[in-house]
DNA sequence: TTGCGTGCAAAGGTTTTGCATGGCA
DNA sequence: TGCCATGCAAAACCTTTGCACGCAA
């Protein structure tokens, strides 16, 4: 068994806080290097890692690949205990992700269980399709190439 | 608009029907540039991403990321035009993609549709989980706690 | 004091890009 | 012939690892 000591640092304490800050919304672990970086606190990407795969061993961190973005994201599940179960939908447009929390879903994990013999983990599980307004906004560009992947000519 | 060519060469049907013979199973690049170089077909790994890239485009091919493996993983949608709406569970334990057509996970996505106000992409949403097995096997090496999950599997 | 945490630098992977060549239409 | 596709090598990234030092307990 793991039972390293898990020492209570500045560093820990200011991801840790950060990630929470954050809400539901994912980040990169570059990114908040960065983000610490700007604000004058000096925290090594190396750092950042080590304590964001601490957190995901603890399950308080959820990491998990968004498209269009580069490497991997990292979102704070906090004490998913008292959280109820809620799923995720994230919108592949814009990168939204959104709370869901409805009876009409958690239904569904229980007959997923029962049917299918298949636990569902509500905070690991991201329904991907298109916001509302980006959705509208699709049907505009329709035709016209959409180009907000890449393609950085020039 | 994108009217790129798109010509048929060797590799790029090579690269298809490759990926259309592994099902609904995922792979990674580097994974499928090796098989080709184990079957004396060569196929640039550099060829290999940049057909991947473009089968995504056109939502041939899905791409994602699986928890203790290295890379993206790709996985074959082939025409998904005929084959309804369904989704996949993945096991976070061993990986296992499992289809899973079902109406009333179809209802769910009317449902998200209408009261939610968000399109579900089916080809891209991953409920994730723990299928039967390593869910036995989990409470297995677990605390050995409640064993109300043992359902019975079809 | 002990041993984990940190930071730097370097290594190890994956994925992308530049450029010349080859192949499809 | 005109272009796209391919391959190689190199670059660009992301993430992990080794090592010496700092800091929490």
């Amino acid at each position: 068994m793991k039972r390293s000591a898990s020492y209570h640092t500045k560093q820990r304490e200011t991801i840790i806080s950060y990630l929470s800050s954050l809400g539901s919304a994912h980040i990169t672990a570059g990114s908040m290097a960065e983000y610490f970086n700007e604000q004058g606190i000096s925290i090594g990407l190396t750092t950042v890692y080590r304590q964001l795969n601490k957190l995901i061993q603890k399950g308080l961190v959820r990491k998990f690949s968004v498209d269009g973005i580069n490497g991997a994201c990292y979102q704070y599940l906090g004490d998913e205990s008292n959280m109820g179960d809620h799923y995720h939908l994230k919108c592949e447009k814009c990168g939204e992700l959104i709370h869901l929390q409805c009876d009409q879903i958690e239904a569904l994990g229980q007959h997923i269980f029962e049917r299918h013999s298949f636990t569902l983990k509500p905070q690991k599980t991201l329904f991907c399709g298109t916001c509302n307004m980006c959705y509208l906004k699709e049907s505009d560009d329709a035709v016209l190439e959409t180009t907000y992947g890449k393609s950085e000519s020039t």
